[in-house]
DNA sequence: TCACGGTCCAACG
DNA sequence: CGTTGGACCGTGA
């Protein structure tokens, strides 16, 4: 296993990965003393060149940056884990958001709104598995693992805004 | 098995 | 509008 650090304004974040593609990431130092997962340790540090450039320009460049294209290891994850995380990854763009009732019909499980949100709970890949982006069917935001303040920060780095009520208007709304 | 969520929505007032 | 209660479904223990 391999990791690197990169200084973020949420505070400093930690990427391992393997030679199968990534499999964590997690907010290291910063918020109210979050702890390093024990379970991940001895690892080398070694820098993955685009990866680092890509949340760079994501958190610093303002820009439009997907991380549709980085590969994952999910092996250990349910099939039906894997499916949420995965297709969060790929269709859920910069600036869309969508809710998790809507991603479960996405999947042919209209009914599976709940088993969605614990799916998504146990990310590993926050940020890289955009899972910010999935808030309340009505717009409110919804809960968070890393907490419910990131998610607001993430989302604001990409100017999804939010009106008086604490709704995201329905513009960048996706619906399935 | 069973209890528990990062939920949803209909039914109130 | 805001709140409430029951239904829903995949997990991990």
């Amino acid at each position: 296993m391999y990791f690197f650090n990169i200084g973020t304004p949420l505070g400093i974040i930690r990427v391992w990965y393997d030679d199968q593609g990534l499999q964590f990431l997690y907010f290291y130092e910063g918020e109210k003393g979050r702890k390093v997962p024990p379970f991940l340790s001895g690892g080398e540090y070694k820098i993955w060149p685009s990866l680092y450039q890509a949340l760079k320009d994501y958190f610093y460049g303002g820009r439009e940056i997907d991380f549709q294209g980085f590969p994952l290891n999910l092996d250990r994850y349910t099939p039906f884990t894997r499916e949420v995380l995965t297709f969060a990854q790929k269709h859920i763009p910069y600036r869309r958001v969508t809710s998790y009732g809507s991603l479960a019909k996405a999947l042919g499980r209209g009914k599976a709104a709940r088993a969605a949100g614990r799916a998504l709970a146990s990310n590993p890949l926050p940020v890289i598995i955009p899972c910010h982006r999935i808030v309340k069917a009505e717009g409110l935001l919804g809960g968070y693992s890393q907490g419910r303040d990131i998610k607001r920060e993430l989302l604001k780095i990409e100017k999804v805004k939010f009106n008086l009520v604490g709704r995201v208007n329905n513009e960048v709304f996706i619906s399935w």
